[in-house]
DNA sequence: ATTAGCACTCGAATCGGCAGAGTGCTAATT
DNA sequence: AATTAGCACTCTGCCGATTCGAGTGCTAAT
């Protein structure tokens, strides 16, 4: 709607007030007028002057107006001007640090544990949702399959991955699961199975094993099903969501706050969102993320890395007027901490 | 406050008022009127008539009226009155039989995703949010112990229970993990912890084992701390929350919704709320939770039964004005078939 | 370039009045 | 004795008018 915004330079004056309003209104949540700012900054100019000021942000897509005489808020563009060259991008708060560190360690050892108590961390400091992923990359593989006899015609198969991530599923078949059946069966599994990566098992795969099998392979079809099945699950990425009821107690989304809950609970459409970040922390404001129910949202992702390759991610959404400040300290830091713990904990 | 709900004899057209009262709130959220009522149930008699007799059932404790000059609404003890008297019993809707046949069919065999399933299609046909937990009870076994090498120093501690339950652990040992340590922990677990309930494996339990231990048992206290560890949270009982964005559709309650979402998700009292209901099947109307956050909610906690002993549950938590109806028989019918179908996946 | 001053706009809160739904009571009816 | 018609009464929700205050944009002076 307005000129070239990125390329646009601003005046120091006007960088100060930009980035006093954005900060003054996510305190507050009110709009910010031209007398509140002055004396919220300290600023030695009048309240003329500011609103000057204002008035061109405004032109410039920077700052809005609810309604004729009110104060301003930030546009989506304000923000991202705000993230990308106003926020002081200071070190993560020593308080933070420590309840993030003495959080933690109640989980160190245990990947699945470490995830789930570092989303249950983040959503109470940050009182926003927080999503996590589980470390699943391309380069997945299947380290081990087990089975375990459950009773004549069922086992549990379980299935644990280079990552330390582990699934299973009981698995019937209509014919009697022998022990000659199993050995058979771990030896497809040792010789077409294991080491290859996750994402690799489909069952498309599955039938091109049929085919190399001899003998009978009605009795393997269950367990290879099954197998198939767990592989897929893998590269669900466990994608899991907490802390949501936090967003609820934010006015900004007045009554649309059931449709975002509602929205945020259904796993495809969230995992899209995080899948679509680009590079290891990303920031998406309002719009720039492309479903509707999510414009006056913002979602900050980041990713970790273990052993440098795979990653998973752990993710903040809440309202647009979010704390940026010092939630992305703390969730680049909080990445930063599961990453080195799963990998060690993984180490040989 | 009034005089004996309990053994107090309603005349059969108080039954009905009461009942169409119910019924009519329960469908439309609105205060029922005389006028209202006699044109909704088709009665024959005129609104003073029926005034008089809801007038009645106001002093008796089972209508209130939210003011004045408003229509009446049930009391809890006209809902009490109402479940326990009046409802017809009626058989499960054969759509939703339908439904839930289909929707549970594609999980049949895997006991978790099927009690997974089961909540999510109880949260869409009753818009309340569902709970479930697994089946645990005093005889649950631990059935088998499995340990897969990650690295040197770790492992995977992988424990399966007599009710098809898995739960693992990474764990992470100072020393060497090594065939010959871990062939020492199978003779231990066999002799020690598989076939017994697995609340009895508890820290304790594993303190008196390490006397029976010959040789260094350094080496096996991470193995053995990790398997307490693990049983202790299958008495957990995996207690998870289902639907709870619905619960935010009834306007029933207001802003109190945010305050009910938070309550619901915190484990402990909720696991408290579900554990404290009596027998196989138990609805509580709004206070007779103790706990204050329900005061306005209803709660249905139905069992089902694994070989006829552990047992799980399945629950509808919604607002006092829910329609109990239809979602009783529909949760019924849901706990039988879970029970069922479980027991046969587990079976021999 | 900055600022003081002023007229103007718009939302939020307050108030009275009005319409409607529903009640309880009384007196008439069956 | 039970039912009903009729009526006065009460309370809520809604509409419109009014006021109040915060904040703006513009103009003219510094």
């Amino acid at each position: 709607m307005s000129e070239q915004k990125e390329n646009v330079q601003l005046s120091e004056r006007k960088k100060q007030i930009l980035a006093n309003v954005v900060e003054l209104y996510i305190k507050t949540g009110e709009p910010v007028g031209s007398k509140g700012l002055i004396n919220a900054a300290g600023m030695s100019v009048s309240s003329a002057t500011v609103r000057n000021e204002m008035n061109e942000l405004d032109s410039m897509g920077f700052l809005e107006q609810p309604h004729t005489s009110a104060g301003r808020i930030p546009t989506q563009e304000g923000y991202r001007y705000y993230v990308d060259h106003l926020m002081k991008t200071r070190e993560v708060d020593e308080l933070t640090k420590r309840l993030i560190d003495a959080g933690v360690s109640s989980a160190v050892g245990d990947p699945e544990k470490l995830i789930a108590k570092s989303r249950e961390i983040l959503a109470n400091l940050t009182k926003c949702a927080t999503v996590s992923t589980a470390p699943v990359g391309e380069m997945t593989l299947i380290r081990k399959i087990e089975v375990v006899p459950v009773g004549v015609y069922s086992v549990m198969m379980v299935l644990l991955t280079s990552n330390g991530i582990l699934k299973s599923r009981l698995c019937r078949s209509d014919t009697e699961i022998t022990p000659s059946v199993l050995e058979k069966f771990y030896g497809i599994a040792k010789t077409f199975i294991i080491g290859k990566p996750a994402v690799e098992i489909t069952p498309a795969y599955i039938q091109t094993l049929t085919a190399a099998i001899e003998g009978d392979y009605f009795t393997m079809l269950p367990l290879l099903a099954a197998v198939s099945e767990l592989a897929d699950s893998v590269g669900d990425s466990r994608l899991v969501l907490g802390g949501s009821s936090n967003l609820l107690s934010f006015k900004d989304y007045g009554s649309g706050a059931v449709a975002l809950l509602e929205f945020l609970s259904k796993s495809e459409p969230l995992t899209d969102v995080i899948n679509s970040s680009k590079g290891a922390f990303d920031v998406r404001i309002g719009s720039e993320n492309k479903y509707k129910q999510l414009e006056s949202s913002s979602v900050i992702v980041s990713k970790y890395s273990v052993n440098g390759d795979d990653t998973g991610t752990i993710s903040v959404i809440g309202p647009t007027r979010m704390d940026y400040e010092t939630i992305i300290p703390s969730i680049k830091y909080m990445t930063d901490i599961v990453g080195r713990l799963i990998t060690q904990a993984l180490e040989e």
